[in-house]
DNA sequence: AAAATACTTAGGTAATAGCTTAAGTGATTG
DNA sequence: CAATCACTTAAGCTATTACCTAAGTATTTT
């Protein structure tokens, strides 16, 4: 999943792809590379899960699968809310120490 | 960012950072790897803008920074909801024209 | 049926990533 | 002040990644 995105080229295609669905031509074209390169590309964003694509005729067409990028984005929110409930805690046992001090 | 994410050793680092920060030491105890290739992880963390860390003495301590994983989130939702809207459109068209359908 | 299109497969190469060990450096502890 | 601790630096090694070119294989077109 973080793997599939790390690449620059890839994000590119996820980008055009969250546009609407495309061939692998299509894909390949703004990009500065050989059309076996792009393939290689989309080979492991569909591994991922990222992309899937249906071979019609002789063309085969992408089409991005927004499930698949909801997973990692959880996971990036889970890490952050678990280090924004360690704040909260921290704020409450700094509030809690600040009213023991204003009690002496 | 996404390219710091991708190595399954810094997720979990990052993991661990979201529970609190820590040490070095700390970071490497749970891994299966030698102190200085925990280091460069790190390195790649920091450079990221995900991890910061600052040295006391002769331990540095490692803290999440959740702005900057944010940023990463925010990349795939803009993506997943310019992939939503798409379809809503669709929806929309495809009413209309049922619509026209109707009409005859 | 020949030619063009849209990939696909099969190699091969150069750069990068992810480690390792060995030998520092600078701060604390006994 | 010698030893230990917590890293840090340097060098090197292997596997993977990101490409490439060349030569296929199906499908359309003409």
């Amino acid at each position: 999943m973080f793997q599939a995105l790390s690449d620059p080229s890839r994000r590119a295609m996820v980008e055009r792809l969250s546009h609407g669905p495309a061939s692998v031509s299509q894909l390949a074209e703004p990009l500065a590379m050989s059309l076996p390169a792009v393939v290689q590309h989309l080979a492991m964003l569909e591994s991922s899960g990222l992309v899937t694509t249906q071979k019609i005729g002789r063309v085969r067409s992408c089409t991005l699968d927004t499930s698949a990028m909801s997973n990692a984005e959880q996971w990036i929110n889970a890490r952050r809310t678990q280090w924004q409930r360690r704040l909260d805690r921290l704020g409450d046992y700094l509030d809690e120490t600040a009213d023991e001090d204003a009690l002496k």
